[in-house]
RNA sequence: GGGGGCGUAGCUCAGUUUGGUUAGAGCAUCGGCUUGUCACGCCGGAGGCCGCGGGUUCGAGUCCCGUCGCUCUCGCCA
């Protein structure tokens, strides 16, 4: 580095090379040993640690002794050897030591409120110090991981040809997805920009325009409750569009920056070959009741639905019988399952129950037919099971209600007998979502309006519940990393993919106007997906909370405490505004 | 908006099940001792609205009701 006033050196430079050569270091006092003569002073920069001593003749004893930890020094001194015995194998610098001579003071740290080396500090505290919570290592490799992942995104982007372009912070509201952050518009009175929830219309747009590969590091705004993978306020994709693409090619970018960049940055975890492998949506329901499946468990539910139609017990009779709300009878087998004690089934029933079952039965075959179940079931189910494993839970109900429990039972039961597979990255693509679901009796969309219906204008003519979109996430350990889609550029399917929706043709013009009317002059097929930022970091960085992997999160209020947002304005700001507040 | 967990010293937590002396520990902090430590050590001190409000009781950190805050989760997240 370049010699200035402040230091020559950073602090991992220095080791026995530098014997009896003259440093000038900078940074923080993390650590003071105080031996009455002579005082240990570890001093800390961004690049490591280095042991400092002084002693008790020197000048400047007296204002080390006063000063405060995580005050902000520049020292110069001799770089010595430590004597023999004194060597700390466990630091880079750990074989020498610098001999303090003088000492500047540029800031003094007033009494910290919290130690550095905790590290099960409350997150309040943390986020209302975040300058000093960021300041601890392992903050320190998260921000540093952080912006290593998305340099090496970039770069994979553009050799892969994507050009990156910036799209509007302030937009309007839309009226599908989620709620939208507001603000106010002085120059249009009673008007509201709306931050932008994804780029996605602007990046169609930018199809429309003749790029032929978009992408961006793009913020998005959604005014949503948290969850332990979901930030508050905003966060980051990879947003990315192509003209004239199919599905295939998606995935096979996206597969091969994902394995690009979980190898480079994990290199001793085990990860998924290329090509990741797809699960169609249905299927996913069927064997893991959800769509993000972690599949690191290596066991799912079997369809034993048609082994009861002719021989049922009683206590399934309902669900088989049922003629308007047909149900399903299916088998979770787990290798082991026989050797499970009784408080653990317990524990799983009253999950089951706290997630919505009636209850859940299981059965065991070791050392011998045993369990709830065990008397009731025929013996070809008996059979289909036992083929797979010595014992299984068995869920019956109609498909809507076992979507509620079947993979919280799935994940606990995998908690509970260590069957999470370890060092281990597993991505799959889940594959032909539906493109409309029911919700209180009317279709809606069931992920993105602008998907393309698989089979296009045809298709729109089947019953809703038929209709296919090529639309997909791709899945990591449980994790949705990505939703995409191939769009729907073709304004006649639109309309009438709206129309079964509930919309009529004036309501799409309003609500998408700019979208539609850039539609009429030449839009290309194009389709595209947005890998979340956060949520890739998150499980390379092993957190089990998005907020760790955010420099500045927002806590699940939405408020910034280090900041003090959100906070009122003047009424100066509020008249300027055209806002009056009622604070009824 | 619903449900679970948590809230005690600056920080992390014990004490709450079964109400009963002056509410404890480690770290941080202050004072003293200490020339080879590296989470230094030893001695001493200060530091408490037990989240807040109400109730039960001779007596509440502990029991009851309410409320607030944080967190996980369901709803929600095109």
């Amino acid at each position: 580095m370049s010699k200035n006033q402040y230091r020559s050196n950073y602090c991992i430079e220095l080791n026995d090379t530098y014997i009896n050569s003259k440093v000038k270091l900078a940074g923080w006092i993390r650590k003071k040993r105080d031996h009455g003569n002579i005082i240990f002073i570890d001093l800390k920069d961004h690049t490591g640690v280095v042991q400092c001593t002084i002693n008790i003749d020197n000048k400047n004893f007296e204002g080390i002794d006063n000063l405060s930890l995580e005050s902000v020094v520049s020292i110069e001194g001799n770089v010595i050897a430590r004597p023999t015995g004194s060597i700390n194998e466990e630091l880079a610098s750990g074989k020498i030591e610098i001999e303090i001579s003088k000492l500047k003071i540029l800031s003094k740290a007033e009494i910290l409120p919290f130690v550095m080396h905790q590290n099960d500090l409350g997150e309040e505290l943390r986020l209302k110090y975040r300058f000093l919570d960021l300041r601890r290592d392992e903050m320190q490799s998260r921000l540093k991981l952080r912006f290593e992942v998305i340099k090496m995104i970039r770069g994979i982007m553009e050799d892969k040809g994507f050009m990156e372009v910036q799209t509007p912070i302030l937009t309007s509201s839309s009226p599908e997805g989620a709620r939208d952050y507001v603000v106010p518009s002085r120059l249009n009175p009673g008007k509201f920009y709306a931050l932008p929830q994804a780029p996605q219309q602007f990046k169609q747009l930018l199809m429309v325009s003749g790029v032929n590969k978009y992408y961006q590091i793009a913020p998005c705004f959604r005014d949503e409750d948290t969850r332990a993978d979901r930030a508050p306020g905003a966060f980051y994709q990879l947003d990315m569009e192509m003209a004239f693409s199919t599905q295939e090619e998606i995935f096979e970018i996206l597969e091969d920056l994902m394995h690009k960049v979980f190898t480079k940055f994990r290199p001793e975890m085990k990860i998924s070959n290329t090509p990741f492998i797809r699960i169609p949506y249905k299927e996913s329901i069927l064997k893991y009741g959800t769509d993000k499946p972690d599949l690191r468990i290596n066991t799912h539910y079997h369809d034993l639905t048609h082994l009861f139609l002719q021989d049922c017990p009683k206590i399934f009779e309902s669900v088989i019988n049922n003629k308007d709300n047909k149900g399903k009878i299916l088998a979770l087998p787990i290798k082991g399952l026989s050797k499970q004690t009784r408080k653990f089934f317990d524990k799983m029933q009253k999950l089951a129950q706290d997630n919505g079952a009636v209850g859940l039965g299981y059965i065991l075959f070791e050392p011998e037919k045993r369990g709830p179940l065990a008397k009731l079931l025929s013996e070809e189910v008996c059979n289909a099971i036992r083929e797979k494993a010595d014992g299984a839970f068995l869920v019956a109900d109609t498909e809507e209600n076992l979507k509620m429990y079947m993979n919280p039972i799935l994940q606990q039961v995998a908690i509970e007998m260590d069957l999470i597979e370890k060092q281990t990255y597993k991505f799959c693509w889940i594959t032909d979502y539906p493109m409309y679901e029911k919700n209180d009796g009317k279709w809606e969309f069931s992920h993105n309006p602008f998907s393309m219906p698989q089979g296009e204008m045809d298709a729109l003519s089947l019953d809703p519940s038929e209709i296919k979109a090529y639309q997909y996430d791709l899945v990591c350990n449980g994790i949705e990393l990505t939703s995409g889609a191939i769009r729907n550029h073709r304004l006649d399917v639109m309309y009438k993919a709206f129309e079964i929706a509930g919309y009529a043709k004036e309501d799409v013009e309003k609500e998408f106007g700019a979208m539609l009317n850039a539609f009429k002059y030449g839009a290309p097929p194009h389709g595209g997906a947005a890998p979340g930022i956060d949520r890739m970091i998150m499980l390379l960085a092993d957190t089990e909370n998005i907020r760790e992997v955010i420099p500045f999160p927002l806590n699940q209020q939405g408020q910034d405490l280090m900041m003090d947002a959100p906070c009122e304005i003047s009424d100066k700001h509020l008249k300027e505004l055209n806002i009056k507040l009622d604070k009824s």
